[in-house]
DNA sequence: TATTTCTGTGTACGATAGACGCAGTTCTGC
DNA sequence: GCAGAACTGCGTCTATCGTACACAGAAATA
């Protein structure tokens, strides 16, 4: 039942003791989580195998499962190691908050698959809970309860996760953007279905711009709740 | 390559000619990933397999590859039709984007699955744009940019996304909450190493208070930049 | 009626995650 | 120094997955 969640936490937090008897580990789960991180960078998530990951090390799969108990943990464990450490932060509380965000988005961009990883109910790594920390304590200075700055929280890291997603979605410098045009030749058939969409598709924008609007927006309206609960 | 987004696009969108010659089909396609939903919904998405849903219908497996080209195809399907229609709208801008907004949540509720599948680049179904229409539309009378509506409508699918991920998380009726148990031993043993967070935790609200802040917020910092706009 | 077309099915293949046991290596206690 | 314990990596096996392919039967057309 729970023993994924109870192998995810010790794999992610638990301390390895090193073994005593037996021959030294020819690998490491740093070593492991790292070239699952650069296959599912270069190749996409689902070259992610026991099979690929091992033989990438020149090892068997099943040798893996000395180190990992299952998959899950393996991906909990890249997640985790792929997101870093967040920057460090100062000035006024926006001033963090949009650091943080624009600190955070590269992150995604650079490893898509982790958004894919990160649903659903699991268990934070420590590096998840650091970036958690580091926004919630740029809130300190304000008035907000508890409860609301880790909303506040909430509702920045699903904009910057929903920037990396639609950043994801356009290739940028592949030059024959795919799902532009598939959008665009569904809107040409459909279009009278979706008037408001279509003509609002008629100006395009970088997806800078659009991590720029929400967030402006979105700490605009954090600012109008700290500073008339202050006043 | 990209025979998938193909499949997609002619399955989600494409006209069924109706057969002339052969057997009538046993089955449909809406029968199919009805049956998918109800799979996904009572027992995760993993249980969705061609075995599964076959087997649940009274057919073989292949029989389903007459109506769906793959997989990847029937799960997009199953995720446009569980959408549904979006409600219609009416009063201000704010009114509309909030209900809006408060109408696509429970959607998400109820298929925590649609979350899992809904990221990455893909061909986007009736439904979904219809959702997106919606939104874009109840921005008509502002003077928004078209962009700048599209980014509104971008943070505000990513906040709703982000609340249904978390009520996901903590399982309300379940008794036994296991993630908040989990992440509680987890702050208790490394509390010291995420003093915000947990402060911040011992203040514990319902999904709903958090889908009002974000949505507040969210809202908020839209008025400030339509109103600031027009005058 | 002969032919064409479409249906559902059976078989087969490759890839997946993982359980289990075994041989070899290294440390510990005597 | 040496027996045993502990640990490593590996080979084998199973169950399940998606799906390619060929085939028998049914229905509509010629």
């Amino acid at each position: 039942m729970d023993n994924e969640r109870a192998g995810c936490a010790e794999v992610l937090w638990g301390p390895r003791p090193a073994p005593r008897r037996g021959p030294k580990p020819a690998l490491s789960l740093d070593q492991i989580a790292r070239t699952g991180i650069g296959l599912a960078d270069t190749e996409g998530l689902p070259a992610v195998s026991m099979q690929r990951v091992a033989g990438e090390l020149g090892f068997t799969k099943m040798s893996l499962y000395r180190y990992v108990p299952g998959k899950a943990e393996l991906v909990a464990l890249m997640a985790d190691l792929a997101m870093g450490e967040p920057p460090t932060l100062d000035g006024t509380w926006r001033d963090r908050l949009d650091a943080w965000a624009r600190a955070l988005l590269p992150r995604f961009v650079q490893h898509p698959w982790v958004l894919e990883v990160t649903i659903g109910p699991r268990v934070p790594g420590p590096n998840e809970l650091s970036w958690m920390e580091a926004a919630v304590a740029a809130l300190s200075d304000t008035d907000l309860r508890g409860g609301e700055r880790l909303d506040a929280v909430v509702v920045l890291v699903g904009h910057v996760r929903s920037i990396a997603q639609q950043a994801a979605a356009t290739p940028g410098d592949n030059p024959e953007q795919q799902l532009g045009s598939t959008l665009a030749d569904l809107l040409r058939a459909h279009g009278d279905r979706y008037p408001a969409v279509t003509t609002a598709l008629s100006d395009t924008e970088t997806p800078d711009q659009a991590l720029d609007f929400g967030l402006a927006r979105i700490l605009d309206g954090l600012a109008t709740l700290i500073t008339h609960r202050t006043t």
